[in-house]
DNA sequence: CAATAATTTATAACATGTTATAATCCAAAC
DNA sequence: GTTTGGATTATAACATGTTATAAATTATTG
């Protein structure tokens, strides 16, 4: 006789192990509320009632991830440069586990516009970001006066958009990794100190180095510039 | 009795002045393709004989925005590390024409995730930034060895990710172009030649400055943060 | 144990994007 | 001028996310 509260939450866990499942299954998040409501053996209208739309649904699966991501990342030890790009492989290892699943996830979660997801995904590591800012400028190797909060949102924002454009199909995870790493040395050597731009500056190049051998021609793929 | 090609061409401008007046009349593209249809005084099959879906119509239609845009930049006149910043801030006055009609535009052709939105929107500028980055490189303001299609990629998504939170209302068209110009800014002086450093490092801490000044306790709006 | 009240269920319904089908129209070809 | 064929039209249909409603279920309360 389980309580009501504990019935409910069984239908939740039930209700997200199905999408998980269907998700898993297809590699991608193309079912159907009545295909997951079936599967997950409770009426089409439960789902409803307990999450209120799909959308909600997908944010919930993304949010089991991002516990997995985030506890990982807690146990990530590096000097206060090579962290920044530690946590950015760390993702990419994480969604190389799984590569399918996660584009889903964050392709569907993404969805509406990513008001909600943000809840999610966004802000949290924008916190993240943000400490590792205040940690690196604290080791001398960024300006005193850049503000952590500026700098931290300009590399959440990088990070997000090159996840978004792997989530898209449009770059493969390496060039997702290759991207982030780059883009976070120049806006960080952009705000560096000496000390900072004396390490940043060769490793920049290396980046660059990786990130143009990706290319075919030494264009990036921007895809679909044929189609005009 | 007009020929064929031009009766067709006629129903195509008609449906995308339908959609265009829907979108100015209730600033945002809820509207169906019933709707739309009727409008323009066409047969619901019509739309999609001609552009195949709604997805199209609505790049079809930012298409026209994209081509004033383009007239426009290329009578822009100024130094070649200052471009940058008026690029970005010819943008904004274009938006602020017609914000919530941008909005929608912008939100509602992103809608699929982008695939063929990169086609109108995303390739055509990557090219512009790129050829600001090799003239600003020959001007002697960035770094010889930095690849312009590297520079011009993290220059162009910055850009794109800050457009798309203004179009899904995350933030006011102000902090768009107060946050591209700032993080521009960060990404060219990471690159920057000493003479480069010496025009970014002043201009950085006044965007900086200004960029902060839009946030309430100095953290930026990254929305929902209190939904968890 | 009986009454209550919260949830789920079954079911229908609606709006939407999209596709299919057959009828109709009309410029183009002869 | 008649025929032909490509395009549009009217219409129905489908899948989908979502909402509404009444009946059934079942933990909780007394």
């Amino acid at each position: 006789m389980p309580t009501r509260e504990e019935a409910k939450a069984a239908r939740r866990e039930a209700i997200i192990n199905a999408a998980l499942r269907l998700m898993y299954a297809r590699g991608d998040s193309g079912f159907s509320m009545r295909a997951l409501a079936e599967a997950a053996g409770v009426s089409i209208a439960t789902p409803y009632n307990l999450f209120g739309s799909k959308q909600a649904i997908m944010l919930a699966v993304l949010d089991t991830g991002m516990t997995l991501y985030e506890e990982r990342l807690s146990r990530l030890e590096a000097d206060e440069l090579d962290i920044f790009f530690e946590a950015v492989s760390l993702a990419k290892d994480l969604y190389a586990e799984a590569p399918k699943f996660h584009q889903a996830v964050l392709f569907s979660a993404y969805g509406d516009g990513g008001r909600d997801y943000r809840a999610v995904f966004g802000d949290p590591r924008f916190l993240f970001w943000k400490m590792l800012v205040e940690r690196a400028r604290e080791a001398g190797f960024l300006d005193a006066d850049i503000d952590p909060n500026a700098m931290a949102l300009a590399l959440s924002q990088q990070f997000f958009i090159c996840i978004l454009e792997w989530a898209y199909g449009e770059i493969e995870l390496e060039e997702l990794e290759s991207r982030v790493h780059y883009t976070f040395a120049l806006l960080l050597n952009g705000a560096a100190t000496a000390a900072g731009s004396a390490r940043l500056k060769p490793h920049l190049k290396v980046l660059q180095k990786h990130l143009t051998s990706l290319w075919p021609v030494s264009a990036p793929r921007t895809s679909a510039a044929a189609s005009r």
